[in-house]
DNA sequence: TTGTATGCGTTATCAG
DNA sequence: CTGATAACGCATACAA
């Protein structure tokens, strides 16, 4: 590999020079600096930037914790995130966490021996205990999508209670009183948070709230399936459900089919997040709309500011959720 | 930050012996080590793994380069690559090309000058010029899904002929004779090679090449929409459609039911890649299935084991497609 | 088993 | 404008 050394060697110059140039530092004769860029490219030089890293502190590098990369929501934040990145030449180190505290621990622990500049958790469940040592060591970090117990740090989220009951005034409106909600993990607030939200609707609205029509799951389709055949299967079931989010709702969708039960003739469903294969003809998903991309964006955005101006205050930004009625929602049948 | 100088300091002892033991080397006393140990998680000790990578001239990280993130096939890779990574404790260095050749070019450089240990390049082209000077520099990529112009390199990827073969022959086999074909971007030889292959069943079974029903696009929906618009708004078209990706044929599926086209009634329509959508029960997508998640897992692998054994031969797999039959095909109308 | 010295490739400080 | 030197944090060859 080649290094500056080896062409301040080949000019005979020092090597304080060559890496002022390289850096299109004023302090250097424009002539000598483009002979020094012209050897630099003759030779294929490639400064090395973990060299760079060590000794200016920063690593240009940040770190994406999303639980599950293939769901959409996700990956459309990390497209975001991807897109803001690449413009500032940093790199982003992409962690699957697989919603299991464990690992998310694991890929902080390994974020920060990475020295990554900031972090980007869509991962976070409400006990985050590395939250506290994050700020500690002072490691920008921002969450997507994702509130944990403390309020005093930075987040991007769109208002779940809003949206959540967006969801449940819809499915009420349209006449249902039996309505189910199959919820992502418990662990996760803006699960609570819908959860809540469904629950404060129904009884706002007089509606009994069933126990055993309201559960956590997961944020799968997996998850979503298991659910909804314990749930649908039995004599008595709702008529409408609300999921966690998309593609739970698909999987919801799936098992009702499996059950002959049409949607949305004899089942409504409602998702969350407005994932692109949720407005699919055949599809045509009902849901609350999320600005995934934009999230992802706007976080990356917010930490490289934070990183330029550290004493820019904290970011609290809570987004709008916005309901989409599509062809999974019905009135109810009487 | 503290370093192992903070350590040594604290015990009164050289950083070498922190540093040996920190590393679990056998050069060093238990009783000591225990000390460092237990002193490095009280200070809260990271190891700096820019510092340790810049001497140890191997930095920990593999580059992952996709077209586009959000394609369910390349985040299912992604998922296989992380979940490997994550093993050896590795960091993924996420690059989202968006299917443009500058950008891609941008990004190799930028991975180089991160110094990853290795490329793992699912966004290749066929003219992919960088591959030369990546071979020069001793830097270890697989090609992931894509092949280009030069042989002589490592690669895990699916029998794109066979795999196009497959959907053709099915095609014809229903009794279709007007059958067309809605590529990938021309520059990406699976998409030629699918294309080639089409061509070829045509020929075989004596059946017309309309070039107007045979044509580039690009592997996203918004493509699959613009070039089934065109095709299929003909006073004659096609009764068969094979696309080049699934998303792309949700694109054609779109258009279809606006057309009022009912598949598989009208218009038969096969896949590629089977993403975990295409076999939701409303969309049923017959389809050609790669394995992505298990080529993502290979590819990594493969390169994790390439710098472990600097001499260990190319690796060169090309994994069987395999037909998917659901419905979105049916036997031609007469 | 431990310590000393040196180097990885770069940038920054301070002279000149 | 340019150069010598130190430093970033860690690993290792060589000594002891």
């Amino acid at each position: 590999m080649v290094t500056i050394k080896d062409i301040a060697r080949e000019l005979g110059i020092s090597t304080s020079t060559v890496s002022r140039a390289l850096s299109d530092s004023p302090l250097v004769r424009e002539d000598t600096k483009r002979q020094i860029l012209r050897v630099a490219r003759r030779l294929g030089y490639q400064r090395n930037e973990l060299a760079r890293a060590l000794v200016k502190g920063t690593s240009g590098a940040v770190g994406l914790l999303v639980p599950d990369i293939t769901n959409p929501f996700f990956s459309d934040i990390a497209r975001g995130v991807a897109e803001i990145a690449d413009k500032t030449g940093a790199g982003v180190l992409l962690c699957n966490t697989d919603g299991r505290a464990d690992h998310e621990l694991d890929y902080v622990s390994l974020m920060r021996r990475k020295r990554v500049d900031g972090l980007l958790l869509c991962s976070a469940t409400i006990e985050a205990p590395y939250l506290e040592e994050l700020m500690l060591a002072r490691i920008p970090f921002i969450l997507v999508s994702r509130l944990t117990g403390r309020a005093d740090v930075s987040y991007v989220i769109t208002d779940d209670t809003a949206g959540a009951r967006l969801a449940v005034e819809h499915l009420v409106k349209l006449g249902h009183r039996d309505i189910g909600f199959i919820g992502g993990p418990e662990d996760v607030q803006a699960s609570r948070d819908r959860m809540s939200a469904y629950r404060a609707v129904l009884r706002h609205r007089g509606l009994e709230v069933t126990p055993a029509w309201a559960t956590f799951a997961g944020f799968t389709q997996a998850a979503g399936r298991k659910a909804a055949r314990e749930m649908l299967s039995q004599h008595r079931h709702p008529s409408a459900i609300f999921a966690a989010n998309d593609v739970t709702a698909l999987g919801v969708l799936e098992v009702a089919e499996e059950l002959g039960l049409t949607v949305p003739g004899k089942l409504s469903i409602v998702g969350y997040d407005d994932i692109s294969y949720a407005s699919l003809p055949r599809i045509q998903l009902t849901t609350v709309a999320q600005p995934a991309v934009e999230m992802g964006r706007i976080a990356v955005s917010w930490l490289f500011d934070a990183l330029e101006n550290p004493h820019v205050e904290r970011l609290q930004k809570v987004l709008a959720p916005r309901l989409v009625v599509r062809s999974t929602t019905a009135p109810a049948s009487r």
